[in-house]
DNA sequence: GAAGTGATTAATCATTTGATTAAATCTTCT
DNA sequence: AGAAGATTTAATCAAATGATTAATCACTTC
């Protein structure tokens, strides 16, 4: 088994760290229980020692890899020379939605996590400054001096690429409850924003206070 | 101590409550240790028993309380027949924002326990059905018949509503810690969001997609 | 001031839970 | 086949944790 798995099953050390992201990610560390992992895994519980030390290590891998993949959706995008400022909203709220299709427990996992335990994140976190040198908030400034912006700071408009495009997903079990909406017509709204939400991010990049 | 407590020491039940809402709000049902409640609340650990049976049962208090004040920043608003739709934007971002320099942390805590355990919040939710019959639905139907606004699904309205202003609160440690933004700062962003999340809400419903 | 009642405490219980150990099984190489 | 090393298992440990108990304390009532 040892190399070149081409689609193979998937290795014992896989298949635990398999159980325990979708665990963690549902229940949170507090939440779930190694022997849990361990049965959703169809493993014996030592062996989760075995490959991982300790349920806290075990857990900081999983923690690391989400805070990276969700960090990604914007810091592989906001220095990217090639494309417009408009194209960048569309590039990161798509990336989200794929994203939050795959894993849509991932933001309420992270955010939950940082609040209960903000000291052990610290580290692992990866955006630090991320937005405040992008090349992304250089096309905004211009924008705004050319007059076709508002002179906002800069933030609102993260926290309205993100907040549109993250949120409904978080809320989700409260808001299809609080509509008795069905499951796929929620997810045909969240295909609506793909589209609807640049537009809405530059439309009120735009507005000005009257 | 027994009848009218004007402003007095709150009592040993009341101490316990505290103590737990704020530690539940932080850590969560399953992070939260029945000895941390006892201790922050500078009781002996058999006294929460005594006045509220079990964690399960003290914690079934909380959640209940914080979903229903959760849901009245909506409910309270939508049905009112004397404000115009963008008053009641206005009236719902101001609400949640009001509710969020209180308790910044409800929000987390109340999708991260629903998304760890479905099943046992149901019964306390008391939001089916309180949009789709609102009067500011009716309201909005009304905008686009006379074309003054774009026919997207009504629900779009709302989730832009509210994760415009719920989700720099849910994202804030990040969003802080990405941008090397202080606290008074980010506080500072959020008052220039009640005034300009109603007035993006109100550009995105006119916005048609080209 | 004794009896009664609710509030509070220290001590303890039973279970759960993360982790370890020692033995068993499987794999690989010769 | 058999030694060597990696993987897996059942059993067990120690600490943490929710809950209970029996005793003590504080206050009221008669």
């Amino acid at each position: 088994m040892t190399a070149g798995e081409t689609q193979q099953d998937p290795t014992t050390e896989e298949r635990i760290k398999e159980a325990a992201r979708k665990l963690f990610l549902q229940k949170g560390y507090a939440g779930t229980r190694t022997r849990d992992i361990a049965e959703q895994a169809g493993i014996n519980l030592a062996l989760l020692n075995y490959y991982f030390r300790s349920k806290e290590k075990l857990f900081e891998l999983i923690m690391t890899e989400n805070l990276q993949e969700f960090g990604q959706g914007v810091i592989a995008v906001v220095n990217d020379k090639s494309t417009t400022l408009g194209e960048k909203f569309t590039s990161i709220v798509n990336r989200y939605i794929d994203m939050l299709e795959r894993a849509p427990e991932m933001p309420v996992f992270i955010f939950s996590e940082i609040q209960a335990n903000p000291e052990r994140i610290g580290s692992k976190i990866g955006v630090k400054n991320a937005l405040t040198n992008s090349f992304l908030l250089q096309q905004y400034k211009e924008e705004v001096a050319a007059g076709r912006a508002a002179a906002i700071h800069p933030l609102h408009l993260i926290m309205n690429l993100l907040g549109l495009t993250i949120f409904p997903f978080i809320g989700r079990p409260l808001l299809q409850y609080g509509t008795g909406m069905k499951q796929e017509d929620f997810m045909a709204l969240m295909q609506e924003r793909r589209t609807l939400i640049p537009l809405w991010v530059k439309a009120a990049m735009e507005t000005r206070q009257s």
